[in-house]
DNA sequence: AGCGTGACAATTA
DNA sequence: ATAATTGCCACGC
């Protein structure tokens, strides 16, 4: 069903439990800019503060850095560290299964 | 109906 | 390590 990337990343946003993040690859490596525009047109509320870029900073603010170490998400420094913060895609991936283009 | 934009990623220099 | 360039999909005008 459905629809579109847009609804899926939204769906995956949302579906990231705290203490953990993604990047924008994970979700669409096709079209991190698509998660990037759709959470900004998105008019649900997503925690977009769970989503980091693919080094493990983030575009918003160091801010956000603060509110993910609230969140329990292991921070290296000044980036996220992703290799113990960041979901397997195969737990939210999980639930649908979902395949994106063939490659 | 078409063009430009956008919370990025990956590669090359 | 940083800087610049290209590709991607959907939305807004």
């Amino acid at each position: 069903m459905d629809d579109t990337r847009a609804a899926r990343i939204l769906a995956l946003v949302r579906a990231i439990p705290s203490g953990f993040v993604q990047t924008y690859g994970d979700i669409d490596p096709r079209a991190p800019r698509l998660v990037g525009h759709v959470l900004a047109a998105t008019k649900l509320k997503v925690p977009w503060h769970r989503v980091v870029r693919a080094d493990g900073s983030m575009t918003q603010g160091h801010v956000q850095l603060e509110r993910l170490r609230k969140e329990g998400v292991p921070l290296r420094g000044k980036r996220v560290d992703l290799s113990a913060a960041r979901l397997p895609r195969d737990i939210t991936l999980g639930m649908t299964r979902k395949r994106k283009t063939t490659r």
